[in-house]
DNA sequence: TGCCCTAAACTGGTCCGACCATTTTGGTGA
DNA sequence: TCACCAAAATGGTCGGACCAGTTTAGGGCA
């Protein structure tokens, strides 16, 4: 059923003890050898897993050794692999990414308003209808949500936000089987803001628009935490 | 003098393909063996490059073969090399790291003035002072904007932020020697954006804040443009 | 003729063992 | 004490091999 790569294995198990801070940053990580002896492995398995490692930002290998990096020169992947750290996940990590997402939705819907044409605002608009509704569950509004924050990226027409975007919601997915037990209730106040919202997308208004984004995401945040 | 793993130069050569079209999304890719015999070296050498592109989210890789993966899935740090891809760099990708940083800075400052310690605040206004001299080279004015930047990041206290902030950091890395190309004049306008945000972190208004970034970003993304 | 199912060819994942260039390290001599 | 050099360790690559899945090309059946 499940082809679990060997190498996978490996790396997750030297990610997550990065992660938890078995290593200081810095610090040499074991030898491939060694590690391939501890694993009970070929050498070339290792080889795979701490590229991984290194394409992850966790770490940096060169001849003479690998040496585990500061978080905080990781890539923006490693924040699902946090995630998966504890269960549930970290309240507080949780809270960042929803506060993260709202920057971009920020910037985003302004671009949409500002310049996005009329049927990309016309879109966005009827999924701001749809999430006004009262009787949404919270899974129904999260996938509205991720719906809206999709459509106005790419009328955003910017690449780099796209990217950014993916990333960050790449973190979701990996989650999303506790999405019931992370989105809780706390969205009393969600209809107002997404009103809010769509007057500022009828009247063009960008700062307005931002503004509303910011609040949809710390309401959002607020509930999940 | 230069550590030239072999494998890096087939994975740079396989990504600039794939970054031109040269593969349709979902096409497969040859076979390990084929690449290995296309480039005259051992198969290993090429898992270690696909493993990277796989890593870049350009290319999966299974068994029966590896495809090439639509570009909006890839990572981040494609971006890097997508400027990598033509010389100047694209205007319009170069733009789009200046809105997509502006939008950033746009949810920093505002956490970094609505939640940040004195000192942090402190810390941030004294770089604004400096920038708002007018006789800043642009070399100068960028160094100024990226110090500010990492500071009101740390400010924020949002580890997912920084993640973001840096894999964005490193697109320009990757260009600093052209920076003189890059930015170019037309920074006029920047002083009194510079004293509204300063202003805005006196009276810690978080949406005047993000005005004034956005507006910043927007400002140097002309001059770079 | 058209469809399905089997078997061969192919592909990625791993292993073994080996060699090289560079880095690290430990000792030696000034 | 410190600079320096040789030995040990380490990552990068190579060649060949086997296995477990996937893909594909036939061939048989309806």
């Amino acid at each position: 059923m499940k082809s679990a790569p060997l190498s996978e294995h490996i790396c997750a198990e030297l990610r997550d003890e990065i992660l938890r801070g078995r290593f200081r940053s810095g610090e040499r990580l074991p030898s491939e050898r060694d590690l391939a002896q501890r694993f009970d492995v070929h050498r070339g398995a290792v080889r795979e897993a701490l590229k991984t490692l290194e394409q992850l930002g966790l770490a940096k290998v060169h001849a003479g050794g690998a040496r585990v990096s500061p978080v905080e020169e990781a890539s923006l992947d490693v924040v699902e692999h946090m995630l998966a750290l504890s269960d549930p996940p970290d309240p507080k990590l949780v809270g960042e990414l929803f506060e993260a997402v709202s920057g971009l939705m920020g910037l985003a819907v302004r671009l949409c308003v500002e310049r996005g044409d009329d049927e990309q605002r016309a879109h966005a608009l009827g999924l701001l209808a749809e999430l006004s509704r009262e009787d949404l569950s919270d899974s129904e509004e999260f996938a509205l949500f991720e719906q809206f924050s999709e459509v106005i990226t790419r009328a955003s027409g910017n690449t780099v936000i796209m990217l950014v975007r993916r990333g960050l919601k790449t973190q979701f997915i990996g989650r999303i089987h506790d999405r019931e037990k992370i989105l809780a209730t706390g969205g009393e106040s969600r209809v107002p803001i997404v009103s809010d919202l769509a007057r500022a997308f009828e009247e063009r208004d960008g700062p307005a628009a931002t503004e509303a984004a910011f609040r949809l995401g710390a309401s959002m945040r607020e509930g999940a935490v």
